[in-house]
This record gives structure tokens, sequence and C-alpha cells, in this order.
DNA sequence: GATATACTTCGTTAGTTGACGAAGCAACGG
DNA sequence: CCGTTGCTTCGTCAACTAACGAAGTATATC
């Protein structure tokens, strides 16, 4: 019950599911997740950390940079599962259109020229 | 968007999952979740109305009692999708064993007894 | 080492939520 | 009608949460 409701807590909010889904496309960067959401750091870190401890996404770090990518293999069944239905039922949804064109332009930028981005904010 | 924040919005909460849950035997009066959950009966009809806004339940009203049962084919295939998933998570749950019991009980007894035990408190 | 960079932790603040009881509404029973 | 009963609505309160910025930690780079 506990698992579940970390999962379904973690898919209660709209801002943390945006940052969900910036991962279909593969795994990014804490900076890049910052940038697209256009969020405080502090924020965005929260967020992601809440993600991972649902189970829904997995982190690895790498010298100074946080990467998180969705849940896989490793993941336990209730967040796979979880995963699988959301991804499902969010599958083309309309009101994601102009995340996914942002999300391009911060996959296309280097990281270096997304952290000068978000230092300038 | 909306509509899946509604539902991953109404199973975030432990109570609310419990009270949906309890359908899982079948249709329930609003007085018979109420005596499941022992909480006010004001608390327990938003917490229905909130399941049954995000699509998980339908509801029927029949003179003075309000029968609620587990999303079916009337339902959105957002909420139905939900639903599937969400039981097919907690299927066997230990920590809901003590509800199955009491929840057993509540179902033996005529609805004026509950209304009665209900009145009582 | 010193500086910068990527991220996290902490404290604060505004808004949300779950609980309750009181009062209201609707349907049945006298 | 009039009271009772099942449920809903409303106002209140305590607890939680998302957001921020400031300060801290860890890892490169000079």
């Amino acid at each position: 019950m506990n698992a579940f409701l970390d999962i379904t807590k973690a898919l209660s909010d709209e801002t943390r599911v945006r940052a969900l889904l910036s991962l279909r496309g593969g795994e990014l960067c804490l900076c890049q997740v910052i940038e697209f959401l256009g969020l405080a750091p502090s924020t965005v870190s929260k967020h992601m950390d809440l993600l991972h401890r649902a189970g829904l996404v997995e982190r690895r770090k790498e010298g100074r940079w946080q990467y998180f990518r969705l849940a896989g293999k490793e993941s336990s069944r209730e967040a796979r599962g979880a995963l699988r239905w959301a991804l499902e039922a969010l599958r083309g949804e309309r009101s994601l259109k102009d995340d996914e064109r942002v999300l391009s332009g911060v996959r296309k930028k280097g990281l270096e020229e997304v952290s000068a981005c978000y230092r300038a904010s």
C-alpha cells in the first residue's frame, strides 16, 4: 500500500508528470529538466527525488551531473506497472505538445549551453 | 492530462483507496462505506464524490440511498485503465487484510442495522 | 589550493487537503 | 403536513505541499 501511495502521490502533480514524460526520449541531466520546466533548481531536484523514491525513475551520477531515466528492469514490479499504465494513459496527450517542442530544443543543446542558460536565470 | 491528474489525485489518499477497494465485492451504500471506514459522513461523502468525479466509481441513487460500484463499461477508457492497474497493483495487499474482515461484517448486516450503528456514533 | 559548477538541503511562505460538526436538502413514514 | 433518515454543503482548523532563495556539499578546472 505504501509503495502504491508513493507512486500515486508522485503522479498526482502536473509538474512531476511532465518531468517524468520528458524522459520518454531517453535520459536527461537534471539541468536539462530544470531548463525544460523553467523552475528553480531546488524545486526540480526535489521533484526528481520524489519520482526516484517512488521507483518511477532511475538516477545515475556522472561527475557533477545527475542523469535520470525512466524505470527499467531494475525497478520494482509495481513501479514498472505504474509506468506502463501512465505512459499508455498519456500517450498523445494534446496538452503536452508544447512540452515536446521545448524538449527537443533542450535535447539538441549541449549540456554546457543548457547550464549557461540555467545560470543566467 | 486533467483526467489523468483527477485519477492520480483520487488514488493518492489511503482512505480513498480503501474505499475504492471496498467495492471490489460489489456495490455498497454510502452508509456502509461510512461504517467500514469509521469516519464522519461528510468526509466519506466527499471522498466518494472525488472517486466518482475521477470516473473510478459509478453512483446510483435509490430512494434515500446512494449506491456506489466500481467503474464499468460506461466509464471512460482512462478511468477503466486506471482501475485495472490499481486493482492489479493492490491485489493481495497484506495491509488490507483487516479491511476485508471488517468489510464482510458490514456486508452481512442489513442496511438498517448499519444505519443504526452510524446513527449511534 | 582556489574558483566555479551542478546539485542538495533548509527555512519560509502561500495555497491545498483531510478531518470534523453544524446546518441544509431530499425522500420516505407517520 | 411533520418528523426522521440518508446524504451533501459549508465553514473551520490542523497538517501537508509546491514554490522560492540562501546556504551547503561535491566534483571538476584553473
